[in-house]
DNA sequence: TAACTGTATAACCACTTAGTTATATTGTCA
DNA sequence: TGACAATATAACTAAGTGGTTATACAGTTA
């Protein structure tokens, strides 16, 4: 097994590929507002173009997206689809960006609100 | 404070870009690769771009985008310049995701080699 | 000064991506 | 069956991105 110096195993390329590919599906913000939404709970995609402004076909490409990525699940019921989140890393993830966001920019501090994510965290899943 | 109903705040949709833009640096995997050389400690950029195997022009830039974004920190000696991680969680995002990929891909799990990353987890920092 | 080294930048290209509009698909209900 | 509703997909466009090559900019050394 491959380790730097500090103790840390040195990924193959394929594997960074992979790692990559997830930070990218994180890496725009309607993603990350749809994941919002899902973390209130399980919701139509209706409902999810309806929350967060955004065309029904933009919202269901993004779905895919992350549905394929393994984030998502999906749930048919009727002709109406519910979206889930499988995969809440996602939001441990958001918290470790937050709180390194928050403690460069002091000033704008309160738009991440440091306290608040901390707060949550330790009780949360 | 806006909460939803898991009592996390909602951000607001400028936050959200700014996490997404963290997200998006590290979504390239030469940029990975070059972080990985830089947690064995500050390099300069041309030996950098013989370990990742890539142009000095490439990785100038890469350097630059990481180092706007927070995560490196440039000292010059002389006409070599040296780049070194000035924000650890980087670290930490890629151990969540890769902690999360190893259990998604229970088949593939040794790329990702869950065990020895979470060994050095503990201890880092 | 001039030659050389290391790094940054400019210009360009192939490729990807988020969004839109139009349409297809699937399910429900009369 | 037909009309309708919810979702998915296709085709397209404008904007962004990673890489390359060439060149500019500093700093060192003769």
């Amino acid at each position: 097994m491959t380790m730097n110096k500090n103790n840390r195993q040195t990924m193959s390329l394929e594997a960074l590929q992979l790692v990559a590919a997830r930070f990218k599906v994180l890496s725009d913000p309607m993603r990350l507002r749809i994941l919002q939404v899902l973390e209130t709970g399980e919701t139509s995609v209706s409902a999810l173009s309806e929350a967060v402004e955004s065309t029904q076909p933009n919202v269901s490409k993004h779905l895919k997206l992350m549905q394929e990525a393994g984030m998502l699940s999906r749930r048919q019921e009727g002709n109406t689809v519910y979206y889930s989140i499988s995969d809440p890393t996602v939001f441990e993830l958001c918290d470790v960006v937050c709180s390194s966001l928050a403690e460069r920019f002091a000033a704008h501090a309160s738009v991440f609100s440091t306290g608040a994510v901390h707060a949550v965290r330790g009780r949360r899943r």
